[in-house]
DNA sequence: TTGAAAGCGCTAACAG
DNA sequence: CTGTTAGCGCTTTCAA
């Protein structure tokens, strides 16, 4: 007898066989069972269940043009921000039995067109968390395929995105309170859609505070990014500094610990994301909080809509953030009026 | 004109009609190329490219069981741990031209079995890593599909782990180094592999190295975790303790913060992973580094050499760890000696 | 070297 | 309610 091999997998036909019924009955009973004949459609259940069958999504994909499958896109999964949502859309696609393809771009957004054309074609639906990529180039993603962005808009595009100029507004407006006057913002990255969203609700909530803020450049989304900024910090006259992300503000801090220079008590610092260990470390980091599980199931549940619907209609959510006071802000000790 | 709709891909028999060809010969221009005329294939080829056409992997799966992609399943991304070898396999599975799906179980050891089969369908193999289930439900999963096991072992398997053992026996020895003779060990998850290796290496070296263990019994392998253990590790008389990783070593040491107790002045905190926050917080921790790249690579390259053979050939490849020394463990400062 | 034909596992008309 | 027929997009015999 011929070797071994992989356990064949039971097809369709092996239950069909096996109920002595033809193939599309078992397909009915498994995807319509209400046009089975009970009894039939329960002997067809118990011995698909015996038989251990599983029914290959890709060869009914091939037909109905559904896989089952979601992808979902991700600049950096080391990240913090992103395996919260990531988990969030799982979980929530999960419950409607779809499964979730996750995809890492390494933030290199010259990969992001073709692992997306890789992966549109196994998934019913595509999922785009913070797509570095030119309007121009997304638009065209996401014609090609059902798509809802996270964390990025685009004209006639469903969205999902995060108030992120009301997030460093209340930041700043904390800050405010605390008896700030100069403040310093640490940008991200240059292509950053959120980025220029936050630095709009910086600029918009100094002008109305009558803060004075100092725009100390561009970094890279990352703890070194947040050391690398240090030096523009120190030659900035700034009490208080707001940066890209937690990561930024964190390296940042470290920076200045290193220095000596005490958080809050000389300088504060604020971040943006709320990752895990901004309330892990000490002090701990002020920051302003996306709610990850509101968001990933609202990515998922306007993506499944999109499914059911023919004419995908586009909506464009945003969900608020909200405001973690903590350590790195204050108290204010001694702010230097000079 | 009927409404637009999404742009109808192009498929194998529309460059075939364009060409002149059957859709055969496509076939072969594009997979066996070298069975085909060489100006026919050009201008297929040219032909292909210029209408965009894309194979569908699953269709080509459907009769190949071949599907290009790799299935890569992790307990939860949000352990800092596990990104990093997430994106070391992408990477190196991207270089072969494989497409890795990633699905998290959430720590879901009920969960691991059916997203195991569902994911099993649409890839050509499995990267398990950290898997909890049982060694006979694991044991069921590696029948069906090609598998590699990362950070797991089983017999007649292949896996890549990292030497465990190795690692916490060399922190023991650095902390008998720094004069300490009575160490805590935090344990991990009870269903955890590595967690076992990892507590061996430590009765070993210790009762080497003549030091009084005391074992601390077993916390989730979180932060959380790590506070939870306060107690139990104030209540043994140590001056050391070794937690199952890093995420628990961080908890504890904020929580022993919170009450005042220096680290490493008075007690001295060891852990596990080398996660990236390791070297951001302060005092920075001494830990055990795993050379994900490297594992990572391995895994993918131990895997596709299955799907090559006809009989899988077992390979179980151990990669060694490496002891960083950092603040969290010393200098001693003054060891009671009592 | 190429084409015709068959079929991977499944679903979707269409009859019955 | 059920079986037959056809075919999704692709590869692979088998002949020519």
């Amino acid at each position: 007898m011929p070797g071994g091999g992989e356990a064949m997998a039971v097809t369709l036909r092996d239950v069909a066989l096996a109920a002595g019924v033809s193939p599309s009955t078992v397909s009915r009973a498994l995807t319509v069972p209400e046009k089975v004949d009970e009894r039939t459609r329960e002997r067809i259940l118990t011995l698909a269940a015996e038989l251990g069958y599983r029914p290959n999504r890709a060869a009914r994909g091939l037909i109905t043009g559904r896989t089952g499958n979601l992808g979902l896109l991700v600049p950096d999964l080391a990240n913090p921000f992103f395996p919260g949502l990531v988990k969030a859309i799982q979980a929530r696609a999960l419950e409607s039995d779809y499964q979730v393809f996750v995809v890492d771009t390494d933030e290199d957004v010259a990969l992001e067109p073709e692992l997306i054309r890789q992966l549109a074609k196994q998934v019913d639906g595509l999922l785009l968390c913070s797509p570095r990529m030119r309007p121009a180039t997304l638009r065209e993603a996401t014609e090609a395929t059902p798509t809802v962005l996270v964390n990025r808009a685009l004209a006639r595009v469903s969205s999902v995105t995060f108030e992120n100029g009301e997030g460093t507004s209340a930041l700043i407006r904390h800050l405010a309170g605390l008896g700030h006057r100069r403040i310093g913002f640490v940008g991200g990255p240059a292509g950053s859609w959120s980025g220029a969203q936050r630095l709009r609700g910086v600029r918009t909530a100094c002008a109305t505070a009558g803060l004075l803020l100092h725009e100390l450049g561009q970094v890279a989304p990352t703890f070194e990014g947040g050391t690398s900024a240090l030096e523009l910090v120190l030659r900035a006259p700034v009490t208080a500094v707001v940066a890209y992300n937690d990561l930024v503000a964190i390296g940042l801090s470290q920076a200045l610990a290193e220095r000596s220079i005490e958080v809050p008590g000389r300088i504060s610092v604020a971040g943006f994301d709320d990752i895990p260990m901004a309330g892990m470390i000490r002090p701990s980091l002020t920051t302003v909080a996306m709610p990850l599980a509101r968001a990933g199931s609202a990515a998922v549940d306007l993506l499944l809509r999109h499914l059911g619907e023919p004419e995908p209609r586009v909506r464009q959510i945003q969900v608020p953030t909200a405001l973690r006071v903590r350590g790195s802000t204050g108290p204010s000790l001694g702010l230097d009026e000079s």
